[in-house]
RNA sequence: GCGGGUGUCGCCAAGUGGUUAAGGCCUCGGAUUGUGGUUCCGAUACGCAUGGGUUCGACCCCCAUCACCCGCCCCA
């Protein structure tokens, strides 16, 4: 038997219903606050992401789908699956000139992304994101802005009581002092490090901070050590920033806490990050995680542009939500019991066009079995016997009650 | 990529070296050729994740593989 390939899941039913719920709820909190939905495609060049996630990241370094496309002649490139989105839309934003909209530019998605991870509780190699991203705005109020539509959403799908972190990693410059200083002060101790640690030193040193490896952990350990890593690093500017965010967060109740070891995994992030977590999904615990990115524009060739944005994971928000053990949405309106199948088809199709949702036995089964198939699949049973079809009226039976009552022409059916 | 656990029908499961692998739900058929959801009767694993091995004999023991779950790492 051919099977769903490892971390892959079929998803139809109930769930698909409820993620549909899902989906839907992101599209009205979206749209409402001013996003547009943007579409991009599944695959796009390798060097999108790592260009734009960062080469020193996790996803870019063991986690990509990548495939080399073109066959055998000299024009084969080299493809991969999004890991993310945020890359995808910033191309897109910078293709379309999509910055000759007046700021800001609001944008939503949904759909699946692809990371070739060992899979786990709330976590697969195919998994969707909904998320939001902005462009344009420089000021704290997009920061503030991005969390209260994340926090608005959780709440629109009944999640009121998620914990929101957030922390600073400065910008570029104050982010890049700090950088050289964790270099200097970790160099004795290069050859100690892990081999992960050894790669980060020379990419990306701030994510040497939360290894967990323990010989890493005993370097971080010492007094010289810890002085550099725990000064307060950003500057002015960006500290004005982070305040002004936390403001805005306090006057809009949104309570948070600030992790100080947040460091995030995708080089992109300056200044704010934040994740919104729930101790109830076990290990992979993040429901929401973004920040600001005010330099992947630029770095993918457009001109500098700030940014914020943010993605959840759908899986993970759906192992969260309270799920009805039935929905109606799954239920036809009418099933419609008759022995006369092409009678019973052309009510169906012309019900259907008025959007009731209707159904009818194909098999010629006999009248107690569809009836039973009715019970079970529908609201409302339409009987059209031979007499009906004689007279023209409709017995409709309500399937809950068990009160048939004579129709007598379809306007009322609908 | 590394540790630990699990794997019997579509779902939930009992079994444990020895004749035909319990049971429940669902599904299908019948009692009931125009009235279901209750009830009664019947059917459905040539097979115990997959592939090897040990044994007179294996769902049960051993090995490998795969999948899922729990951690680590990382992320959503």
């Amino acid at each position: 038997m051919i099977k769903a390939q490892r971390g892959t899941k079929d998803i139809f039913g109930l769930e698909a219903a409820i993620w549909q719920g899902i989906v839907q709820k992101a599209k009205n909190v979206f749209t409402s606050a001013g996003f547009e939905e943007i579409k991009t495609p599944i695959f796009e060049a390798t060097e999108l992401f790592s260009r734009g996630v960062g080469d020193s990241s996790d996803i870019v370094n063991k986690e990509m789908y990548t495939f080399s496309v073109g066959g055998a002649d000299k024009t084969a490139s080299s493809i991969t699956l999004r890991p993310e989105n945020t890359a995808g839309v910033v191309r897109a934003y910078i293709e379309h000139n999509l910055n000759r909209q007046s700021p800001p530019q609001k944008f939503w998605y949904f759909g699946p992304m692809f990371r070739y991870e060992r899979p786990q509780a709330g976590r697969q190699r195919q998994f969707h994101q909904i998320g939001v991203e902005m462009f344009g705005i420089k000021e704290a109020a997009a920061d503030a802005e991005a969390i209260l539509c994340a926090v608005s959403f959780l709440k629109a799908i009944g999640l009121n009581s998620l914990e929101v972190e957030i922390n600073s990693l400065g910008c570029k410059k104050c982010k890049g002092e700090y950088r050289s200083s964790i270099k200097e002060v970790l160099a004795p101790y290069l050859e100690k490090l892990c081999d992960d640690c050894k790669m980060r030193y020379e990419k990306n040193p701030l994510r040497i901070l939360d290894c967990k490896n323990e010989e890493c952990q005993k370097i971080l350990e010492l007094e010289e050590v810890k002085k550099v890593i725990y000064k307060d690093y950003i500057c002015d500017e960006c500290k004005e920033h982070f305040e002004e965010l936390k403001k805005y967060l306090d006057e809009l109740n949104i309570k948070y806490s600030i992790n100080k070891l947040m460091v995030r995994g995708l080089d992109y992030y300056n200044r704010t990050v934040f994740e919104i977590k729930s101790s109830a999904l076990g290990s992979q615990s993040a429901v929401c995680g973004g920040g600001r990115y005010d330099t992947l524009v630029e770095m993918l060739g457009g001109s500098p542009t700030p940014a914020v944005g943010f993605a959840m994971g759908v899986e993970r928000l759906y192992s969260l939500i309270e799920k009805p053990l039935e929905s109606d949405d799954l239920k036809l309106d009418y099933y419609i019991v008759s022995t006369n199948t092409l009678e019973a088809m052309k009510l169906a199709s012309k019900l259907r066009e008025k959007n009731v949702k209707a159904d009818y036995d194909m098999q010629k089964r006999k009248f107690s079995k569809q009836l039973e198939k009715a019970a079970k699949a529908a609201k409302k049973a339409i009987i059209l016997g031979e007499d009906e079809i004689e007279k023209g009226f409709y017995s409709v039976k309500d399937l809950k009650t068990g009160e048939q009552r004579r129709v007598n022409s379809f306007d009322e059916l609908v």
